[in-house]
DNA sequence: GAAGGATTCAAACGATCGTTTGAGCATACG
DNA sequence: CGTATGCTCAAACGATCGTTTGAATCCTTC
């Protein structure tokens, strides 16, 4: 049972786990405010509902996360040196450290899920309030690939965002090494990630 | 609500569909009955309890899949002049012809919900019954990229079946095009998996 | 056509779900 | 001190869950 933080902050970090562990069905509100240690009506007085706690289990990770990803795509984009890697360490890189906190390891799981899902409700949640930083993206890529048809672009951006977020979802367990190397391993996983993802995008 | 077909084939059928949809939890076996047209003891009756058919709804199709698979694997594995795109071909081409038809158009959907799951026990049964499936293909993998190491080619492996994992999860409602293509169609899209997947897997 | 096993059926079981309620407690402000 | 205000709490709400039951019905076999 946790006992650091707010109330609020303790629902959203029990959720996290508990959705990634068990799916957004499969983790009850008992469950989960069992762990945080906190009142069952709690996460209906702070949140509303339970369906409006996984809105902002997702906010307080993806604000930050999407934050990152556009600085780090603002300082390549258009440039005329730019390669394909830098763009993909700009996307990759926020991520992974995301999954090398101790906190937050497990929210590339939630996220996972959420692809796997095809739940409406939830895609568009994210494509109003993310959809941009895909877009931006994109368009780099457009420009580091011009050789590529808009078709074939699409194909295999789909194609390396599969492969990111399949590879990074089993994180935080499995991936998870000694801290001395922690920081060199994590490096050799950022590079292992955009060697696949550039050969991938940039195939014959 | 389905009409045709065997009370036990009914309940299959719909139980895919459903579990595509709404997921293994999300999923009631009222919903799955009433559609399969059935009685909701009907599933207790034929399969003992709700996970047993779950397993069942794995087994319906990957037996077929995977002996699909490991047939196509059989005609290149080992021969001289085979290259990475036709041991590729042989994991994708069965997977995609199932995605293309009517009845099964669904699995693969089901197939990345389990992926996401992390769930112990089916991760368990799927290794148990299928692992040697991946054995014998990451075998010939290691044939045809002797330069990587053991550590690189899991990574990349891994890296790759997310990617086609993830792509035709998607399919049976986005990718579907008019009969008359369809058979062109897929054949197009075996080769952006293959070329995305071999470049990854080739990369420097 | 009677017997008997296989299957289907409506109904109910206890458990658990998300949500709501209203009393109780805390802290801050007049 | 008195009283708002924000929050926590145990308890209960109706709904839905997977499963079980026992009678009704179908279907085969002699």
């Amino acid at each position: 049972m946790n006992r650091t933080g707010s109330t609020k902050e303790r629902i959203l970090g029990a959720a996290e786990t508990l959705f990634a562990q068990r799916g957004f069905d499969g983790a009850s509100l008992r469950q989960l405010t069992s762990a945080a240690g906190v009142n069952l009506a709690a996460v209906n007085y702070h949140f509303g509902s339970k369906e409006k706690l996984v809105e902002q289990v997702f906010r307080r990770r993806l604000d930050a996360l999407n934050a990152q990803r556009l600085a780090a795509l603002a300082k390549v984009a258009g440039k005329p040196d730019t390669r394909l890697e830098d763009v993909l360490d700009a996307f990759i890189r926020p991520a992974l450290e995301l999954s090398h906190e101790d906190e937050g390891s497990l929210f590339m799981r939630v996220l996972a899920r959420a692809f796997a899902e095809h739940d409406d409700g939830l895609r568009k949640f994210l494509s109003e309030n993310y959809g941009h930083v895909m877009r931006q993206f994109t368009a780099e890529f457009a420009r580091l690939l011009p050789r590529l048809s808009k078709e074939e672009l699409y194909w295999r951006i789909d194609l390396a965002t599969g492969a990111l977020t399949h590879a990074m979802s089993g994180f935080g367990i499995i991936q998870r090494k000694s801290d001395v190397s922690e920081r060199a391993h994590r490096e050799q996983t950022v590079q292992h990630l955009i060697r696949f993802a550039a050969a991938g995008l940039n195939a014959t």
